[in-house]
DNA sequence: TATGAATGAGTCTTCATTCAT
DNA sequence: CATGAATGAAGACTCATTCAT
């Protein structure tokens, strides 16, 4: 994951710029690992400034949670639209796939979600849990509860999982993406790759066994 | 994630107090988050004797990587073992199960390996890449490759892929345990339960659609 | 103290408004503990205008010097005016209820004073000193070297100490009044009272042993 | 006031050359305007032994007050011990002469006291208010409320006041002290003048008027 | 006049590391 | 083995000041 600090200074305000020169180097190197100094020497301004736009890391940090993670991410998947339309398998499957094409605007999501969302202590997660309605709209549990009664999908899955399930599938290989090529486990493989393996795992491992599948 | 401070510190060897001391802390606050000190001050030593047996924080990770993950971890899992003795998908089905009940004997271990040996820029990933022999015994993809030319593997799932599709399906919720209970969407689970539906998804997602299964 | 914001925001002239904050800020936090952006905040303005009206920080302190301290502080007790007129014992005695009285309209001032001009390494100490003609036009010490002489005055006493004795006597309680209430050696006191007093200590102080009083 | 840099230097434990370098600093720039750096130079340490040894700023200030406040000052004006022996004229006296022969081996301490101590919003002010059993012990106004109705003090004056006025006596022309020379109100004066002025000033300003005095 | 954006020089604080004892 | 003392380098944050608009 090469940082195209180009394609970040063309955006003109800075404080935007900031922002995304942020969640680059979050992802790449952690939080932790970030120096307010490096993000702001991406953006091409003083420290100083990142002190002026958002007064504390922390408030940096707050910052990503609600304009980067929500307002981009949320967005752009927008996980609540997909499940107002579909079948729980395919309401999955549409998820996975949001998720996949999200990362080419958004490269640097797989890394930060693992690491500063999921993980315990990462820096992210209690904001973005606190943050508002996070989880509130999304009915995904239920949604499996109801097809599981409905005997559409296999009762050994526990629907509580399933979310996590979805992004141990998909965002953990993508936040491995960068040294891929590198570990004669995995070899190359492309997002399209990804998608269809992840895809077919949750299509035939949700399914009732035994049953008719095209 | 309680860290068990009396259970540590009943090691008697000061140079095995520390490891066990500094993975616990490792997980639960990131490597670049947890100082030499408050390691030394968890195994009842002070910061400078960290420095006898380890020369310095760089070279303690490389003992955490021999020891702890190389050492216990893999030992434990003893995956080579595994792939010896048994068809395609009961090695998945074996794999899973051996990674979650290492994690009673070593809960640090999920936080530790998603943080900072999956995540792009964690602080282990290289070190264990680089160590001695990682993966290279390890023919999962073949015996995959094999599995599927013989017909009993769902063909639009991809080999590389598998190995990194376990770690997800497991280590990431074992990871996020902490929040487990607060967070709506998913809700209270045991290990067992997640043992259950992951070897649920994979034992059907891997078969190939339409076959034959009890 | 509490700062009367409305106060000040009814003063039209911005560059006026900005001197009455930086005092009544100056006297609760101290010269170094007051940054450009409060005082203009308390002023309502931005802190470039400080710099519009100012120039500097240092220059701002000129102006206190000038327009507060001699312009109204001076103005109102009108030392030099007070010496013409009385008797050495009566000029004390007004001093003192001059300072106190200014102290009615100028809060401000008995902190400022003892921080700021009177202590070590006061920032206004030295530009106070300079200022043109300070303590030049007052001769409180001559004349009470002449009533000394005269035998009006107690032998014991020094001309020279007592400008600041009365400083002391006035100036500093004023200047500790925001606590009075709390410490129990002092207790709860009116200016009245505090005027009686120090009046009261000076005139019997000051006067020949033995000698008749009213 | 010129800060004796080799006799700092020669008090050989760390933590105490600080404490010293400290005051000293303080006295003369006042707390905020002085560094951590400075008081560490002062000392001959680097500035992380500051912290070292008192973690913060903050931290310094409470030892300041603790050691050398309380532990120093008062302990050699023994303020508690004088009241206990003497008549009300005899204990002021005293008071004086214990305070202005305390600078000899403090000369630091009536700038500190009259601007971080004595001063709104000076950063020892509450610290020594709090401080357990300050003022408690000493019942200054009581004896002088005593005094009073036995006809032995004058009724003008306020017993709870004395104790500043005292202080405003002392204090606040000793922490002027530097600059004496440079002003032609004042000139130059020894501290044995200054005590014979207080005295004489308190001892006839104390007494009742017209009473006989030797 | 008036302001938002920008900065450089500091200031407090942390931390890995070293070393004499 | 063990430690307290010591440090240099770095990091977050502050603030007076400037400037284009």
């Amino acid at each position: 994951m090469k940082i195209p600090k180009d394609q970040i200074n063309k955006i003109t305000d800075a404080r935007l710029r900031l922002l995304e020169a942020a969640v680059w180097l979050f992802a790449e190197q952690g939080i932790n690992g970030t120096t307010v100094a490096e993000i702001a020497q991406l953006a091409d301004v003083t420290s100083a400034m990142v002190h002026y736009y958002f007064k504390t890391k922390d408030q940096l940090l707050d910052a990503v949670v609600d304009e980067k993670l929500v307002g981009e991410f949320f967005t752009f998947v927008d996980v609540v639209q997909i499940q107002e339309q579909t079948s729980a398998i395919e309401l999955v499957e549409n998820l996975v796939w949001r998720i996949i094409n999200a990362t080419d605007k958004m490269p640097w999501l797989p890394p930060l979600w693992i690491r500063e969302v999921l993980s315990e202590g990462g820096m992210l997660r209690e904001k973005l849990i606190v943050h508002a309605g996070f989880g509130k709209k999304l009915n995904f549990k239920e949604i499996f509860i109801m097809a599981q009664q409905e005997g559409k999908i296999n009762n050994e899955i526990d629907p509580g999982l399933l979310f996590l399930s979805v992004m141990g599938l998909t965002l953990l290989p993508l936040s491995v993406a960068k040294s891929w090529e590198c570990i004669p486990l995995i070899g190359k493989v492309s997002k399209q790759e990804l998608g269809k393996h992840v895809t077919a795992l949750l299509k035939n491992g949700l399914a009732v066994p035994g049953s008719e599948r095209k």
